[in-house]
DNA sequence: CTAAACAGGACCATTTTGGTCTTGATTATG
DNA sequence: CATAATCAAGACCAAAATGGTCCTGTTTAG
């Protein structure tokens, strides 16, 4: 149907708490904590973010994620791509795996390739600073009067996660 | 990664051979054999587009399916939505089923909105008379008859169909 | 009446996705 | 140096989505 994978929700947030406290290095088990979602998704997550170049890793003890970049210069195309791959409509688009078996000579390709820009351009005028603007979302509990006291319901499709 | 199903794919090569002969109403059997796909299939998109509104249908012997408005009209949300339902790239846009837990609170719903207005009128830019009209593609070339000579492999991901 | 055709599902195999686990390498710290 | 904490890399399995087929009706021209 169209859909992003789960994992790219799971991306923003953690992806959010990290930028939330910029600069920090945090282990999984710290973003598992402040995100709701299981240590090992975290882990598979933020390595993919790590490939992306998107984050920063140091390992050993101590170690953990570290953003790379300000958030407003992240955008929802790089955060996508890095967890999902590059985006394809489908086998017609320049550049995919898996392509259109007469992908060099179908004359539709021109319109997919179309297709898949928009979406590409659609995903690049939000950046990750949009996405967590209500900047108090991870911050600590103690205030609990305001804000959403459930940070790991935040994104898409939590509802039914782990 | 963001993909369209390949039934989008066979409901445009569908879509291709009844508007090639428009106002021609074609059993799926035809319709199998111009696209190359197997009859139930072509059967089973057909009978989304149709209840979509996209052909018109007519029962019993002599019976089988019909544009129902001009190429020019029918644009890719039209087709996608048919096959694939409404678009939404998660569960944060409004009018999903399955929606995110706290839609209604998200803060993040506007950005997905946004993301997925993009995505629907760039698939509204594109028409089914400029999927199936290679003419626009070679536009400078003369006027060859162009028919849908090998239409199976007209589309995207049909390399390994059937 | 009969044959051709769609209607509306059910059904199953395959693929993709989500989530977990295991083993090994790296590094701060005492 | 020993230890514990941490990431790296990939294997693995369960659940869900997708693709494709089939079955039992109903409709309609001839």
């Amino acid at each position: 149907m169209l859909r992003l994978n789960r994992l790219t929700d799971y991306a923003i947030l953690v992806l959010g708490a990290l930028a939330h406290r910029h600069g920090d290095v945090m282990p999984t088990a710290q973003l598992a904590a402040l995100t709701g979602l299981n240590q090992p998704t975290v882990a598979k997550v933020a390595k993919r973010l790590q490939s992306a170049g998107l984050l920063e890793t140091r390992r050993g003890a101590t170690g953990g994620y570290q953003l790379l970049g300000r958030p407003e210069d992240i955008s929802l195309v790089h955060i996508v791509e890095a967890v999902e791959g590059p985006i394809a409509v489908n086998g017609c688009v320049d550049g995919t795996q898996d392509p259109c078996a007469v992908s060099n000579c179908c004359f539709m390709s021109n319109h997919w390739n179309k297709v898949n820009g928009a979406l590409r351009s659609a995903l690049q005028a939000v950046s990750l600073a949009d996405l967590i603007d209500p900047a108090d979302l991870f911050a600590p509990r103690d205030t609990e009067t305001h804000s959403l006291s459930s940070p790991q319901l935040a994104s898409g499709q939590l509802a039914s996660a782990n």
